[in-house]
DNA sequence: GACCTGTACATTGTATACAGTATGGTGTCG
DNA sequence: CGACACCATACTGTATACAATGTACAGGTC
């Protein structure tokens, strides 16, 4: 059962809870706008509705769900619209990350990055689109960790799983995709490495440009311009 | 009573009470690390300790409080780098905001921009800090209004709070800082209203960032480097 | 037939009861 | 006298019970 599971790795239910619905979502297997009644989701992890409220407002806080009061909780929607926000964001914000993540003395974390690209490779190579993102999304936080800035984390937290929706879904559409996305990542990484922060910063924006650009008309072909 | 306000004012508890200890938080009524034990709350405001908590899951989404599993809630601290982070942090999505704000075409609440800066004067006339701030949180609010990105949005009021407890305790210690703070943000509404984006996004982040220099040994002389 | 109204139901919001864990003090043993 | 173990206590975490509200449907009225 899946509550033992969760006892297991933690103590904390409401955030395992929150992370196995996050994975849902993301994944697409919860769809936009498909609703998430509190007795439902309780029933169907085995606990009861105070830790499900509490997981709801993570996600709620990640802007994965949109709540209105005494009416419920939906599943956030997909549109043109809300990539643009998520991208435009993102530019700043991993921009600004990658800089202080290069700034960095940390060598021994930073060696991490090349285990993480061969994980990448593999993972495109076995054309596992799931393992590869979570994986990319290590990086993240690996990268997060370097920069050592929890604000800064803190918010990124809130946009890295809406991106993700957006970019799995690109995945699924035309694998191609996962091949820029692959390129981009290991170019970051060298720049993070290499220790050269406004270098880093340019390029990871300049990157996350170009990765936006690329999957904006599908967005609005799948889901409309919101 | 205050639960009879709370009733009055909106069905909605948690936010009411998130609300009201972000003004306690903010303007030093609560202070750094301080302890928030769930019912202590809940017996002061005279409410269960269910919305308490979910008014807690609010502030922790802001950054000002800071929880750790089972042990319990404290106020965040002020430190120099957290100091940093939001401010490094707030450069990139200021700018970012100002600039999409200028790019609307929404003349009419563009107008407000000029009663808000009247009243912005008269609390400082008055040597009202406290209003000053409310009044700049409301332009702020309009800024965000302005720019129509959802995702800005919940990603800025996760960093001005944190922000105004910075500023609220600069003004304390040394008045003045109103007066910079006031040309500064003139000039941003200015900048929005004549809808040059690069040029407000530009003004936001220089303007920003001499906020944060002038700033900065103060904070680490009060409460450290962090 | 369209619209309004009232009522039953489903669901969220809040309060309370119970369980589990961290902390501080006290006592005992080395 | 110091260190360790144990217990009492206070608090968080979870479950459940209760209240309030929004929604949908049925019935009635114009």
């Amino acid at each position: 059962m899946i509550l033992a599971r969760i006892q297991k790795l933690s103590v904390a239910i409401p955030e395992n809870l929150a992370e196995m619905l996050e994975e849902e979502i993301i994944f697409g297997r919860l769809k936009s706008l498909e609703r998430l009644t509190e007795e439902t989701v309780a029933a169907r992890y085995g606990v009861s509705r105070s830790p499900v409220r509490e997981a709801l407002r993570l996600l709620e806080r990640d802007g994965l769900v949109m709540r209105e009061a005494r009416r419920g909780i939906w599943v956030s929607p997909m549109t043109q619209r809300d990539f643009d926000e998520v991208y435009t964001c993102r530019i700043e914000l991993e921009g600004l990350v990658a800089k202080q993540a290069a700034e960095s003395a940390d060598i021994e974390k930073k060696a991490e990055f090349k285990n993480l690209l061969s994980e990448l490779k593999q993972a495109q190579a076995r054309n596992d689109a799931r393992q590869f993102f979570i994986v990319d999304v290590r990086g993240s936080l690996l990268t997060y960790t370097l920069a050592g800035n929890k604000t800064l984390t803190r918010l990124l937290g809130g946009l890295e799983k809406q991106a993700l929706r957006y970019r799995y879904h690109a995945y699924e559409q035309d694998p191609k995709i996962i091949q820029l996305s692959l390129d981009d990542t290991a170019r970051i990484y060298d720049a993070i490495t290499a220790g050269d922060g406004e270098s880093a910063k340019a390029m990871t924006e300049n990157l996350i440009r170009e990765i936006w650009q690329s999957m904006r008309a599908g967005i609005r072909d799948a889901f409309g311009e919101g």
